[in-house]
DNA sequence: CTGTTAGCGCATTCAC
DNA sequence: GTGAATGCGCTAACAG
């Protein structure tokens, strides 16, 4: 019959198809989507013209009629970060394995950007969202919200409303595991390095220090908190202020793990060995926390698991079942190595 | 007239906004898409309704008949990795200048889900594609290429077939630079630790070592060369390997940072000073390599802009604008930190 | 079991 | 300048 469509022109549809098969469109399109009442033949017929013509169905046409587009928009401030990178790369895995493709949009911290990104995403592109430590305001999520957009939060930058499903981990709880651990070998006099302060994780981090600190008797020294950026060059400058102190800490708790080697360093430098004549306690448990020396005692979070548990998440909502639970706390765990140790000497006050 | 519809009920279409501003759909289009041929009032009546319906154009009708998603693909093997990330984080941002969205998918490694995730990508969903580091043969690519879907290789695995537009960095010179710093402060027995052996990249920084070595008329000694797996830990033990020779080299050339930073501390634990004792290069200038101690000798590779360039390639190929460079290598450049001195003393043979 | 028909929301001729 | 009509490729009733 010279069957042969131009191979490599205009791609085929399911029209092509029926024809070659003999049958009708409404029969590819039902062995297409699996339906089970087609005969075994026709089907045969039907997938052999699918493989002849290389046919593929046209996800946008499909769409179209579904009302569903089979991909899913994850923002996040920028992928070049391994903490971004985990999230991103477990959520990726975890839709993967549901049939659904992942729109990526990094805002880059620029709000503009942000809520350019959230409309191209709502705009039909994708059936629902992840958003990763969202810089929009509270208001313009339930904007979001309000028009039934499917979406979830991971690690809120900010309280929530009430209703928005989100996903996060315990920081009050490794907070306070980071403290007690340093409490617990004899320190008393513990800094901290916060991350940028107005960040939920950093708050609840801080709840969780002022809670050990509580338990165990020790009052709570403002001068010993001190604000950085996450980065390592921010957290060794953080501590050369934190050493400086007329009462320098014994130990450092630093809210992330960069700023945690910055801390380490900049004990390096005035000579003070870790963990000797310094405790440095980090967050995350980076790939670095492993590796750097001596290598890292931190707060482990479950970043890809993260990821994943807030795509499955979004799965529940995009099938209209109802999440049980829709806010999250996944654990996080206290992980012991070498650059903790009971304090050395006292350091007595000059005063 | 109690224009407001239903709030937050389905949403509004095209048909919905010209009713609304007592227009036709066909006007409703043309602002729509900035044609000039409407009066200003008209336009300013249609904008208007839009506002007030919250409408925005449904992406895939619009794709239905315009035959363009104005989504591209990215496949890479992982996110985690920085080295990827970066090319990822270059690409997304080009892109996001003109309107694109990125439709990321990740292949770990694993052959299957690379062609799964290609079969995905290529059935309409996506209008082109960069594919980074593809471990597709080259016949799956030219199969690819064949029906006329629009691609650009970012770091090519293998040699490419000829046509195939790609983007990459020049591995042989960036090897060569390396080598020949080494050289002029006046090493000669300089090991090196390959990355995974059969990908070009690693293939084209070996023949860099090769070129610099004939330059200087020193011969090229097998021995010294070790084959690892781009991690901190194989470049560790690689490094151990080398200083266990009974002539052990003065200098290594790691063919990434994480390797040059296991080799380090490989020559640390031996009670080897670096770069007294042993100079260490790396290649990529990873963010680790500017901050660990001592900071890293390195060959930057221009990841980002790999991406950007990768990105803007495939425009073009979208824009059906021909691309006249369709092979592109962008300058690696040696950069010169603490970990790099002439020898000091010389290793005589012990044999 | 299979074919016919009617849209999904939009861009685009072509008239007016 | 603007409107009416057509179809993109596909799914979902509805008949038979």
């Amino acid at each position: 019959m010279g069957s042969n469509p131009r191979p490599g022109r205009r791609r085929a549809t399911i029209r092509d198809v029926a024809q070659a098969a003999g049958v009708s469109i409404a029969t590819v399109s039902r062995v297409l989507n699996g339906r089970p009442d087609v005969a075994a033949d026709t089907r045969e017929r039907v997938l052999s013209a699918v493989r002849d013509l290389g046919f593929s169905t046209n996800r946008s046409a499909r769409s179209l009629v579904g009302g569903r587009t089979f991909l899913v928009g994850i923002t996040l401030p920028l992928v070049e970060a391994e903490y971004f990178a985990r999230i991103l790369g477990g959520a990726t895995d975890e839709l993967y394995d549901h049939d659904l493709q992942v729109v990526l949009a990094t805002t880059l911290h620029l709000r503009d950007r942000a809520n350019t990104l959230l409309a191209r995403l709502t705009s039909g592109v994708t059936d629902g969202a992840l958003l990763v430590l969202p810089e929009e305001s509270r208001e313009m999520l339930q904007q979001l919200a309000a028009p039934g957009y499917p979406f979830v939060v991971i690690d809120p930058l900010e309280p929530l409303a009430e209703g928005v499903p989100s996903v996060s981990a315990t920081n009050a709880l490794g907070g306070r595991a980071a403290t007690e651990h340093l409490l617990a070998l004899g320190h008393r006099r513990i800094g901290i390095i916060t991350g940028v302060p107005d960040w939920l994780a950093s708050v609840e981090r801080l709840n969780g220090y002022r809670t050990a600190l509580a338990s165990a008797g020790v009052p709570f020294e403002p001068a010993l908190v001190v604000e950085s950026d996450w980065a390592v060059e921010g957290g060794e400058a953080a501590a050369a202020a934190l050493l400086e102190l007329p009462d320098p800490p014994t130990a450092i708790f630093a809210f992330n793990d960069n700023m945690a080697i910055g801390a380490a360093r900049a004990a390096h430098a005035r000579g003070l060995h870790v963990p000797v004549d310094l405790s440095v306690v980090g967050f995350d448990d980076s790939e670095q926390a492993a590796t750097t020396a001596p290598t890292l005692t931190t707060v482990r979070q479950p970043l890809a698991d993260m990821g994943r548990m807030g795509a499955s998440l979004l799965l529940r909502l995009l099938d209209n079942r109802p999440a049980d639970a829709m806010r999250i706390e996944l654990q996080t765990r206290l992980i012991v190595r070498d650059s903790t140790a009971a304090p050395a000497r006292h350091f007595t006050a000059l005063s």
